[in-house]
DNA sequence: ATGAATCGGATATTCCGGTTCCGTTACGGA
DNA sequence: TCCGTAACGGAACCGGAATATCCGATTCAT
């Protein structure tokens, strides 16, 4: 492979990594060669289609996200802590694109057993955490994962936004504070 | 007008509603016509066009939203309260459509206006929250706004979900609770 | 320098939903 | 009951948007 097309083919996944992250996994593959600066011959030369792209880019974003899980469960720490990195890292990440992926039709073996292995890990992270009392426990693990998916899918999220904040404190705080009175 | 144009009116706009929470407010205009068990070409006897029809249910829904605002703030009462009243009466109601009509391409003044009142009360709501202590104060009363106006906007929101109840408690706490070692 | 690999982007093609049209149905006043 | 007319249904038509192709122009590597 010549040099010049594998430096594109990066360029083009980073490129629909960027786009199709900013206006879905639907977006015109015209946007995606724009945004890399090519044609979309050459796209098409290195990805037959936009599901093997997509697909491409889908594997990626698992598996590193798969990785830093492992990493941050391996790694020990207050439970908390592992709670919050994780949302940390999954902010900014292109999750939107893979979960609307999920739903859409029959994606191969291999990334779904990908996906299953890192709801597992975020369900052991959220279970541990209630485990040791950093979160409240009156809602189920599964929604405590949800819950924060969708926090972190959100076009736009960051990790200091108001949204972000609020969901983390009210996680943590067993008992809300009472409702003071009206001064 | 017959009784029966009357009533299929009625369902067309129900169905929309319906569909349009549902699937985005560029969902076809056939899904439209075989929920309400009408053809198609009823549903353009009643609405010369798509925008038509989507302007109608936007209207319609602001104004209900616009009323059921001013009579909470009018209603008095804790000020918590209103803010969670407020959340309830929101959720479910078809947001996310309203929102992604304001995007979207040019609405007539009518409805502007009525979006910049339901705003304002909206930040009235959480500005007075803040001010007598029942919200936390160190985010803006905007992003208060926002934040409630994402929880709601969901598609598939309950009053009791998850989300919503971490949400409201995580504002609730204006110093959140320690966190507990690992037992 | 040469030719094989790669690129670019105009264009044919496909897809999908909006809108129209007109034959059929059924309301409601006489 | 009967008729005129308003209203309905949905097949067919239309247009735009996005996909994928194709081939002349360009660039790399020997």
């Amino acid at each position: 492979m010549r040099a010049d097309a594998r430096r594109n083919r990066e360029r083009i996944l980073d490129a629909a990594l960027a786009v199709f992250a900013a206006r879905g996994p639907s977006a015109a593959m015209e946007d995606v060669a724009r945004e890399a600066g090519l044609g979309v011959g050459t796209l098409y030369r290195h990805f037959p289609d936009r599901r093997a792209l997509v697909e491409e880019i889908a594997a990626r974003s698992l598996q590193d996200l798969r990785d830093e899980l492992r990493d941050l469960r391996a790694g020990g720490g207050p439970c908390w802590d592992v709670l919050s990195r994780t949302v940390a890292f999954c902010v900014g990440q292109p999750f939107a694109l893979i979960k609307s992926l999920a739903e859409a039709n029959a994606a191969p073996a291999g990334r779904l057993a990908l996906q299953d292995e890192v709801d597992d890990l975020l369900m052991q992270i959220a279970e541990q955490a209630q485990r040791e009392g950093a979160v409240r426990r009156d809602i189920e693990p599964r929604e405590v994962v949800d819950l924060l998916s969708t926090v972190v899918c959100r076009p736009g999220a960051r990790t200091d936004d108001a949204l972000t904040k609020v969901v983390l404190d009210g996680l943590r705080a067993p008992v809300p504070a009472p409702v003071p009175e009206p001064s």
